[in-house]
RNA sequence: CGGAGCGUGGCGCAGCCCGGUAGCGCACGUGCAUGGGGUGCACGGGGUCGCAGGUUCAAAUCCUGUCGCUCCGACCA
């Protein structure tokens, strides 16, 4: 059935790498953990940014572009920040190579930098930097600016998509005046993250805050987005940082008020990855390869034309010109494949790369005045009236989306428990799963609870229940209902 | 840093022990047939055998050195 990818009940870590790599959308970099990101994948990250940039555009954010090259000093100003940044950063210390005879080229040790420069594996600290000369007065806020930009975080063990040396994403950088009008944008945020995930990439997602241990090096509140994959490990797909006046006082950032008063700017940072494409693959992905949700799929639906000779692929391309002209009106991205592969070679091919709907023209379809589509979401072939094409289409892609969504959410579900003593706790984790249960507020008790079982809190879930309950390791009144999960 | 292993067409591998014109599968190209679930047949293109030295009439194969990668351990989390 699905000759060449592993079962993904058994090995879906190799289920994985097969997909990403025969559905066409990456392939490594010669530098050890970098990526390529190839077309099909490319096309993937283009309409998530196309969709997120509207979003933050309609709540007034801007975007610009700061440097990728950060003085090494900047990152030493914030103390917290650089405990969870300095182990991971690549730094930039010679800025000429010299040819040499033996090795072909060396590093000129003549080049070396009296500073040397860090590759931003995050923009906070240049980002601050330049806000200390932007802004003076309370005109000066807010400032609502979002960057598209790269960033290189030195990993040791990389994944396509989910953890490479470099990625892609977006990262917002806001400055305002009170400490709640911050607070709100981290939850506007988060809000639009939410929707992102669940209404675009039919993703279901957890929202909450973040633990101390968890949370963004020099934040004081991180909220995030979790996600429930296929082998049922949990997957950050978003975060939302309440920076507070952390970076402004590093960086003295400070304003002055109606009233005439010097005060330090409340800040927020936020961001979402290349790495929402690897949630999309590992969410929705099937034992016969990935599923898009049609909102993001580089390609809706493919044309496989049936077709034994000449005089017939004449027939059929006539047959199609009308259908192919609706698609158009209704703007449907769609692919042709007039390849020479046998039809079945096409329709797994097109399967792993997971459009969401496979259109057949054959000649018993121009005899029976329909057109056969197949959805890739069920399997399920729909022979439908030529004269109702258009409606059909509009109809199909809205459920495909619609019931990607609820797949997920009824598996994340279905996965998700509520238990209040500790060998339930540890039998979830080792089966997969994620545990809603009591928590202490220890930060102790959580690394006990990851060093037994490899479990680690993913949120402070925002509808927590924490009243009457347990923590699942001490026994004390709990602090929080907390969701637990190995994650990604 | 310690231990082990691997470097041979694009990818995956065999050949090495016991030296004698470099091979297989997939992929690729051409042609014919096929075409509603990974189609078949025929022909064809492509490799400094990681690199450098040595032994030999002759080295992918034996010896020495070297570079690179992977896994395990250590370190880190």
């Amino acid at each position: 059935m699905s000759k060449g990818l592993p079962d993904l009940n058994k090995d879906f870590s190799g289920w994985y790498t097969q997909v990403v790599n025969k559905a066409g959308l990456a392939d490594y970099g010669p530098v050890k953990g970098t990526m390529v990101i190839k077309p099909y994948g490319f096309q993937l990250w283009e309409h998530i940014k196309e969709i997120f940039d509207g979003m933050i555009k309609n709540t007034g954010h801007v975007n610009a572009y700061f440097p990728l090259f950060i003085p090494k000093s900047y990152l030493a100003k914030e103390a917290e920040h650089v405990e969870g940044f300095a182990k991971e950063c690549a730094v930039v210390t010679h800025t000429r190579l010299k040819a040499d005879s033996e090795k072909g080229v060396v590093v000129d040790p003549d080049s070396k930098l009296e500073e040397e420069i860090i590759v931003r594996p995050t923009s906070e600290t240049i980002i601050w930097a330049m806000y200390k000369k932007w802004i003076q007065s309370y005109r000066d806020l807010p400032i609502l600016i979002n960057q598209w930009a790269n960033v290189v975080r030195w990993e040791m063990r990389t994944r396509l998509f989910l953890r490479t040396s470099e990625f892609l994403w977006q990262e917002g950088h806001t400055a305002h005046e009170t400490a709640k009008e911050a607070e709100q944008e981290t939850l506007d945020i988060l809000e639009l993250y939410r929707q992102l995930a669940e209404d675009y990439l039919a993703i279901p997602v957890y929202t909450g805050i973040k633990t101390e241990s968890e949370k963004f090096a020099g934040a004081d509140t991180t909220y995030c987005i979790e996600a429930m994959m296929g082998d049922k490990r949990a997957l950050q797909a978003g975060t939302s940082h309440n920076l507070g006046q952390n970076f402004a006082k590093a960086f003295d950032v400070t304003f002055q008020t109606k009233e005439n008063k010097e005060e330090y700017v409340w800040a927020t940072s936020w961001g979402v990855s290349t790495r929402l494409i690897g949630a999309v693959i590992l969410t929705h992905g099937d034992a016969k390869g990935l599923r898009l949700p049609p909102k993001i799929a580089p390609i809706q639906l493919v044309i496989i034309p049936i077709v034994k000779n000449d005089d017939q692929r004449q027939e059929i391309k006539n047959y199609m010109e009308p259908l192919i002209a609706q698609l158009k009106d209704i703007e449907i991205r769609v692919h042709q494949d007039w390849s020479s592969n046998s039809p079945g070679f096409k329709f797994n091919e097109w399967e792993i790369k997971g459009v969401p709907v496979r259109m057949e023209i054959g000649p018993r379809d121009i005899v029976e005045n329909q057109v056969v589509l197949a959805r890739r979401d069920t399997g399920e072939k729909l022979f439908i009236d030529k004269e109702d094409f258009k409606e059909n289409i509009i109809k199909l892609m809205n459920d495909i989306q619609s019931g990607l969504f609820e797949q997920a959410q009824n598996f994340r579900n279905k996965n998700t428990h509520s238990v209040t003593d500790y060998k339930s706790f540890q039998k979830i984790i080792k089966e997969g799963g994620f545990v809603r249960c009591g928590w202490d507020g220890e930060q102790s008790t959580e690394a006990k609870i990851k060093e037994q079982t490899a479990a680690t809190i993913r949120c402070i879930p925002f509808d927590e229940k924490q009243e009457g309950l347990t923590c699942i390791l001490t026994g004390e009144p709990a602090k929080h209902e907390v969701i637990f999960a190995k994650a990604y």
